[in-house]
DNA sequence: TATTGTTATACTCTATAACTATA
DNA sequence: TATAGTTATAGAGTATAACAATA
Protein backbone atom coordinates (compact mmCIF):
# COMPACT_ATOMS: atom_id res chain seq x y z
CA UNK A 1 0.00 0.00 0.00
CA UNK A 2 2.35 2.14 -0.45
CA UNK A 3 0.19 4.85 -1.73
CA UNK A 4 -1.19 5.13 1.76
CA UNK A 5 0.88 7.99 2.36
CA UNK A 6 0.56 9.89 -0.63
CA UNK A 7 -3.58 10.30 -0.22
CA UNK A 8 -2.99 10.86 3.39
CA UNK A 9 -1.51 14.12 2.75
CA UNK A 10 -3.77 15.07 -0.15
CA UNK A 11 -6.85 14.43 2.67
CA UNK A 12 -4.75 16.42 4.76
CA UNK A 13 -4.81 19.11 3.18
CA UNK A 14 -8.33 18.72 1.53
CA UNK A 15 -9.84 18.73 5.09
CA UNK A 16 -7.90 21.73 6.30
CA UNK A 17 -9.84 23.48 3.22
CA UNK A 18 -12.51 22.37 3.96
CA UNK A 19 -12.14 24.04 7.88
CA UNK A 20 -10.51 26.80 7.16
CA UNK A 21 -13.39 28.35 4.32
CA UNK A 22 -15.99 27.61 6.84
CA UNK A 23 -14.48 29.34 9.35
CA UNK A 24 -12.34 32.13 8.09
CA UNK A 25 -15.61 34.16 7.28
CA UNK A 26 -16.71 34.35 10.74
CA UNK A 27 -13.70 35.23 12.35
CA UNK A 28 -12.98 37.50 9.62
CA UNK A 29 -16.31 39.75 10.64
CA UNK A 30 -13.99 39.98 14.01
CA UNK A 31 -11.15 41.16 11.74
CA UNK A 32 -9.33 37.42 13.16
CA UNK A 33 -7.23 36.21 10.35
CA UNK A 34 -5.69 33.61 11.09
CA UNK A 35 -2.26 34.95 11.80
CA UNK A 36 -3.97 37.11 14.49
CA UNK A 37 -5.90 34.37 16.05
CA UNK A 38 -2.87 31.90 16.05
CA UNK A 39 -0.38 34.97 17.90
CA UNK A 40 -3.23 35.76 20.29
CA UNK A 41 -3.66 32.42 21.07
CA UNK A 42 -0.05 31.39 21.63
CA UNK A 43 0.67 34.79 23.30
CA UNK A 44 -2.29 33.66 25.89
CA UNK A 45 -0.92 30.11 26.48
CA UNK A 46 2.43 32.24 27.03
CA UNK A 47 2.08 35.50 28.66
CA UNK A 48 4.53 37.83 28.24
CA UNK A 49 6.66 36.36 25.39
CA UNK A 50 8.90 38.53 23.45
CA UNK A 51 9.02 38.53 19.74
CA UNK A 52 11.75 36.50 19.05
CA UNK A 53 9.85 33.95 20.73
CA UNK A 54 6.89 33.91 19.24
CA UNK A 55 8.50 33.82 15.91
CA UNK A 56 10.17 30.23 16.77
CA UNK A 57 6.61 29.32 18.25
CA UNK A 58 5.11 30.07 15.24
CA UNK A 59 7.67 29.14 12.94
CA UNK A 60 7.70 32.35 10.93
CA UNK A 61 10.44 34.95 10.55
CA UNK A 62 10.84 37.63 12.61
CA UNK A 63 9.20 40.03 10.58
CA UNK A 64 6.45 38.51 10.03
CA UNK A 65 5.70 39.28 13.71
CA UNK A 66 6.23 42.80 13.69
CA UNK A 67 3.65 42.93 10.98
CA UNK A 68 0.87 41.08 12.99
CA UNK A 69 1.77 42.72 16.16
CA UNK A 70 1.48 46.10 14.62
CA UNK A 71 -1.56 45.41 13.68
CA UNK A 72 -2.89 44.15 16.51
CA UNK A 73 -1.47 46.71 18.66
CA UNK A 74 -3.51 49.31 16.67
CA UNK A 75 -6.32 47.23 17.05
CA UNK A 76 -5.55 47.29 21.02
CA UNK A 77 -5.53 44.20 21.35
CA UNK A 78 -2.09 43.51 22.69
CA UNK A 79 1.11 46.01 23.88
CA UNK A 80 4.98 46.18 23.25
CA UNK A 81 6.40 47.23 27.02
CA UNK A 82 9.79 47.59 26.91
CA UNK A 83 11.87 43.92 28.55
CA UNK A 84 13.36 45.05 32.18
CA UNK A 85 16.43 43.03 31.46
CA UNK A 86 17.16 43.64 27.67
CA UNK A 87 16.89 46.41 26.09
CA UNK A 88 16.24 45.43 22.79
CA UNK A 89 13.64 43.43 23.74
CA UNK A 90 10.05 43.65 24.10
CA UNK A 91 7.26 41.66 26.05
CA UNK A 92 3.82 41.46 24.56
CA UNK A 93 0.98 41.63 26.74
CA UNK A 94 -3.01 41.06 25.91
CA UNK A 95 -5.15 44.21 26.62
CA UNK A 96 -8.63 43.89 28.22
CA UNK A 97 -9.61 43.78 24.71
CA UNK A 98 -7.40 41.06 23.59
CA UNK A 99 -8.38 39.11 26.54
CA UNK A 100 -11.97 39.33 24.77
CA UNK A 101 -10.82 38.30 21.66
CA UNK A 102 -9.42 35.26 23.06
CA UNK A 103 -13.04 34.56 24.80
CA UNK A 104 -14.35 35.44 21.16
CA UNK A 105 -12.13 32.75 19.43
CA UNK A 106 -12.79 30.22 21.71
CA UNK A 107 -16.42 30.69 21.20
CA UNK A 108 -16.13 30.64 17.67
CA UNK A 109 -13.70 27.48 17.67
CA UNK A 110 -16.37 25.72 19.66
CA UNK A 111 -19.16 26.59 17.86
CA UNK A 112 -17.50 25.92 14.35
CA UNK A 113 -15.65 22.87 15.25
CA UNK A 114 -19.39 21.71 16.63
CA UNK A 115 -20.74 22.58 13.01
CA UNK A 116 -18.62 21.21 11.45
CA UNK A 117 -18.03 17.89 12.88
CA UNK A 118 -21.98 17.21 13.87
CA UNK A 119 -22.12 14.75 10.96
CA UNK A 120 -19.50 12.72 12.84
CA UNK A 121 -19.87 10.33 15.18
CA UNK A 122 -18.36 10.95 18.72
CA UNK A 123 -16.36 7.27 18.87
CA UNK A 124 -14.84 8.62 15.13
CA UNK A 125 -14.09 12.41 16.47
CA UNK A 126 -12.50 10.92 19.58
CA UNK A 127 -10.56 8.44 17.29
CA UNK A 128 -9.50 11.31 14.82
CA UNK A 129 -8.71 13.60 17.12
CA UNK A 130 -6.23 10.59 18.50
CA UNK A 131 -4.77 9.62 15.61
CA UNK A 132 -4.19 13.54 14.54
CA UNK A 133 -2.11 14.14 17.89
CA UNK A 134 0.04 10.73 17.19
CA UNK A 135 0.93 12.43 13.66
CA UNK A 136 1.95 15.68 15.51
CA UNK A 137 3.95 14.08 18.22
CA UNK A 138 5.87 12.07 15.04
CA UNK A 139 6.69 15.30 13.81
CA UNK A 140 7.41 17.11 16.62
CA UNK A 141 10.03 14.78 16.91
CA UNK A 142 11.40 14.30 13.77
CA UNK A 143 11.37 18.20 13.91
CA UNK A 144 13.84 18.04 16.88
CA UNK A 145 15.82 15.98 14.53
CA UNK A 146 16.07 17.98 11.84
CA UNK A 147 16.88 21.23 12.90
CA UNK A 148 18.06 23.19 9.91
CA UNK B 1 -16.66 16.25 26.30
CA UNK B 2 -18.10 19.21 24.77
CA UNK B 3 -14.55 20.53 24.03
CA UNK B 4 -13.97 17.92 21.77
CA UNK B 5 -14.74 19.33 18.38
CA UNK B 6 -12.15 22.87 18.97
CA UNK B 7 -9.96 20.16 19.65
CA UNK B 8 -10.27 18.91 16.66
CA UNK B 9 -10.22 21.94 15.19
CA UNK B 10 -7.02 22.91 16.88
CA UNK B 11 -5.36 19.73 15.68
CA UNK B 12 -6.66 19.76 11.98
CA UNK B 13 -4.67 23.23 12.19
CA UNK B 14 -2.07 21.94 13.46
CA UNK B 15 -1.62 18.81 11.36
CA UNK B 16 -1.85 20.90 8.26
CA UNK B 17 0.62 23.70 9.20
CA UNK B 18 3.08 20.56 10.15
CA UNK B 19 2.71 18.87 7.44
CA UNK B 20 3.11 22.01 4.40
CA UNK B 21 5.61 23.41 5.55
CA UNK B 22 7.61 20.44 4.95
CA UNK B 23 6.54 20.10 1.74
CA UNK B 24 6.50 24.04 0.92
CA UNK B 25 10.34 24.52 1.03
CA UNK B 26 10.51 21.08 -1.01
CA UNK B 27 8.07 21.83 -3.73
CA UNK B 28 9.33 25.78 -4.05
CA UNK B 29 12.59 24.59 -5.57
CA UNK B 30 10.77 23.41 -8.41
CA UNK B 31 8.66 27.09 -8.43
CA UNK B 32 5.76 25.03 -7.69
CA UNK B 33 3.07 26.43 -4.94
CA UNK B 34 1.01 25.05 -3.33
CA UNK B 35 -2.08 27.58 -5.42
CA UNK B 36 -0.12 26.55 -8.81
CA UNK B 37 0.07 22.74 -7.67
CA UNK B 38 -3.82 22.55 -6.58
CA UNK B 39 -4.69 24.58 -10.16
CA UNK B 40 -2.34 21.80 -11.79
CA UNK B 41 -3.52 18.93 -10.46
CA UNK B 42 -7.29 20.16 -11.18
CA UNK B 43 -6.26 20.56 -14.35
CA UNK B 44 -4.67 16.96 -14.83
CA UNK B 45 -8.41 15.30 -12.99
CA UNK B 46 -10.38 17.89 -15.89
CA UNK B 47 -8.48 18.27 -18.66
CA UNK B 48 -9.09 21.26 -20.87
CA UNK B 49 -11.09 22.33 -18.16
CA UNK B 50 -12.05 26.20 -18.61
CA UNK B 51 -11.19 28.88 -16.10
CA UNK B 52 -14.59 29.50 -14.97
CA UNK B 53 -14.79 26.17 -13.92
CA UNK B 54 -11.29 25.89 -12.50
CA UNK B 55 -12.29 28.54 -9.96
CA UNK B 56 -15.25 27.19 -9.17
CA UNK B 57 -13.44 23.75 -8.71
CA UNK B 58 -10.88 25.67 -6.06
CA UNK B 59 -13.22 27.66 -4.65
CA UNK B 60 -11.45 31.03 -5.46
CA UNK B 61 -12.58 34.19 -7.47
CA UNK B 62 -12.02 34.40 -10.86
CA UNK B 63 -9.57 37.15 -10.84
CA UNK B 64 -7.01 34.90 -8.86
CA UNK B 65 -7.11 31.78 -11.67
CA UNK B 66 -5.87 34.40 -13.93
CA UNK B 67 -3.17 35.31 -12.02
CA UNK B 68 -2.17 31.68 -11.17
CA UNK B 69 -2.53 30.78 -15.14
CA UNK B 70 -0.33 33.86 -16.03
CA UNK B 71 2.32 32.37 -14.09
CA UNK B 72 1.80 28.85 -15.49
CA UNK B 73 1.10 29.74 -18.67
CA UNK B 74 4.79 31.91 -18.69
CA UNK B 75 6.56 29.34 -17.14
CA UNK B 76 5.39 26.99 -20.06
CA UNK B 77 3.30 24.36 -18.11
CA UNK B 78 -0.20 25.06 -19.37
CA UNK B 79 -1.51 26.74 -22.49
CA UNK B 80 -4.62 28.56 -23.37
CA UNK B 81 -6.43 27.74 -26.15
CA UNK B 82 -9.42 29.50 -27.52
CA UNK B 83 -13.19 27.44 -26.78
CA UNK B 84 -14.70 26.64 -30.00
CA UNK B 85 -18.68 27.25 -29.05
CA UNK B 86 -17.93 30.30 -27.05
CA UNK B 87 -15.25 33.08 -28.08
CA UNK B 88 -15.16 34.50 -24.04
CA UNK B 89 -13.58 31.32 -22.86
CA UNK B 90 -10.71 29.67 -22.73
CA UNK B 91 -9.82 25.78 -22.48
CA UNK B 92 -7.02 25.06 -20.61
CA UNK B 93 -4.03 22.07 -21.23
CA UNK B 94 -0.98 20.59 -19.98
CA UNK B 95 1.90 21.31 -21.81
CA UNK B 96 4.63 18.45 -21.84
CA UNK B 97 6.20 20.27 -19.28
CA UNK B 98 3.17 20.29 -17.48
CA UNK B 99 3.15 17.09 -17.38
CA UNK B 100 6.24 16.38 -16.07
CA UNK B 101 5.62 18.70 -13.57
CA UNK B 102 2.35 16.63 -12.54
CA UNK B 103 4.77 13.47 -12.38
CA UNK B 104 7.41 15.45 -10.42
CA UNK B 105 4.46 16.81 -8.04
CA UNK B 106 3.06 13.19 -7.63
CA UNK B 107 6.62 12.25 -6.99
CA UNK B 108 7.10 14.71 -4.27
CA UNK B 109 4.00 14.13 -2.72
CA UNK B 110 4.20 10.69 -2.16
CA UNK B 111 8.10 10.74 -0.79
CA UNK B 112 7.11 13.96 1.86
CA UNK B 113 4.44 12.06 2.75
CA UNK B 114 5.69 8.61 2.85
CA UNK B 115 8.82 10.94 5.32
CA UNK B 116 6.43 12.52 7.18
CA UNK B 117 3.73 10.11 7.87
CA UNK B 118 6.28 7.20 8.59
CA UNK B 119 6.53 7.94 12.47
CA UNK B 120 2.57 6.21 12.63
CA UNK B 121 2.03 2.47 12.25
CA UNK B 122 0.40 1.09 9.17
CA UNK B 123 -3.02 0.70 11.03
CA UNK B 124 -3.08 4.35 12.20
CA UNK B 125 -2.09 5.93 8.57
CA UNK B 126 -5.16 3.84 7.29
CA UNK B 127 -7.35 4.75 10.21
CA UNK B 128 -6.63 8.42 9.85
CA UNK B 129 -7.45 7.93 6.48
CA UNK B 130 -10.88 6.57 6.59
CA UNK B 131 -11.26 9.40 9.38
CA UNK B 132 -10.73 11.87 7.44
CA UNK B 133 -12.63 10.35 4.14
CA UNK B 134 -15.42 10.36 6.29
CA UNK B 135 -14.90 13.96 7.74
CA UNK B 136 -15.03 15.42 4.25
CA UNK B 137 -18.06 13.53 3.07
CA UNK B 138 -19.92 15.34 6.02
CA UNK B 139 -18.62 18.42 5.28
CA UNK B 140 -19.51 17.65 0.95
CA UNK B 141 -23.25 16.94 2.16
CA UNK B 142 -23.13 20.63 4.22
CA UNK B 143 -21.59 22.79 1.79
CA UNK B 144 -24.63 21.29 -0.34
CA UNK B 145 -27.32 22.61 1.78
CA UNK B 146 -24.91 25.78 2.32
CA UNK B 147 -24.68 26.93 -1.30
CA UNK B 148 -24.05 30.54 -0.48
C1' DT C 1 30.41 39.39 17.36
C1' DA C 2 25.68 37.93 18.06
C1' DT C 3 20.91 39.02 18.82
C1' DT C 4 16.33 41.88 18.92
C1' DG C 5 13.48 44.10 16.38
C1' DT C 6 12.93 47.46 12.75
C1' DT C 7 12.70 49.46 7.89
C1' DA C 8 13.00 48.54 2.92
C1' DT C 9 11.55 45.75 -0.54
C1' DA C 10 9.34 42.00 -2.95
C1' DC C 11 6.64 37.85 -3.81
C1' DT C 12 2.35 34.87 -3.56
C1' DC C 13 -2.36 34.50 -3.00
C1' DT C 14 -6.52 36.43 -2.67
C1' DA C 15 -10.47 39.87 -3.15
C1' DT C 16 -13.76 43.51 -5.26
C1' DA C 17 -14.83 46.56 -8.92
C1' DA C 18 -14.83 48.31 -13.53
C1' DC C 19 -14.24 46.94 -18.17
C1' DT C 20 -14.33 44.31 -22.95
C1' DA C 21 -15.95 40.95 -25.70
C1' DT C 22 -19.15 37.82 -26.30
C1' DA C 23 -23.53 35.17 -25.30
C1' DT D 1 -28.97 41.29 -19.45
C1' DA D 2 -25.68 37.89 -18.09
C1' DT D 3 -21.23 35.60 -18.40
C1' DA D 4 -15.87 34.80 -19.32
C1' DG D 5 -11.94 36.72 -18.55
C1' DT D 6 -9.14 40.79 -18.14
C1' DT D 7 -7.01 45.08 -15.97
C1' DA D 8 -6.72 48.05 -11.91
C1' DT D 9 -6.17 48.18 -7.30
C1' DA D 10 -5.75 46.61 -2.60
C1' DG D 11 -4.66 43.89 1.50
C1' DA D 12 -2.81 39.93 4.28
C1' DG D 13 0.97 37.12 5.05
C1' DT D 14 5.41 35.89 4.33
C1' DA D 15 10.51 36.23 3.10
C1' DT D 16 15.45 38.09 2.77
C1' DA D 17 18.62 41.78 3.51
C1' DA D 18 20.47 45.87 5.61
C1' DC D 19 20.35 48.49 9.71
C1' DA D 20 20.11 50.31 14.69
C1' DA D 21 20.47 49.48 19.39
C1' DT D 22 21.92 46.51 22.70
C1' DA D 23 24.01 42.30 24.58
Amino acid sequence: MSSGATELGRLLMAAHRAFTQQGRARFGEYGLSPARVRLLTVLHRSPDSRMRDLADALGVSGRAITSVVDALESDGLVERKPDAGDRRAFRLTLTDAGLSAIDRIADLQHRISEEIFSGMSAEDRSDLARLLRAYLDTTRDSDAERPA
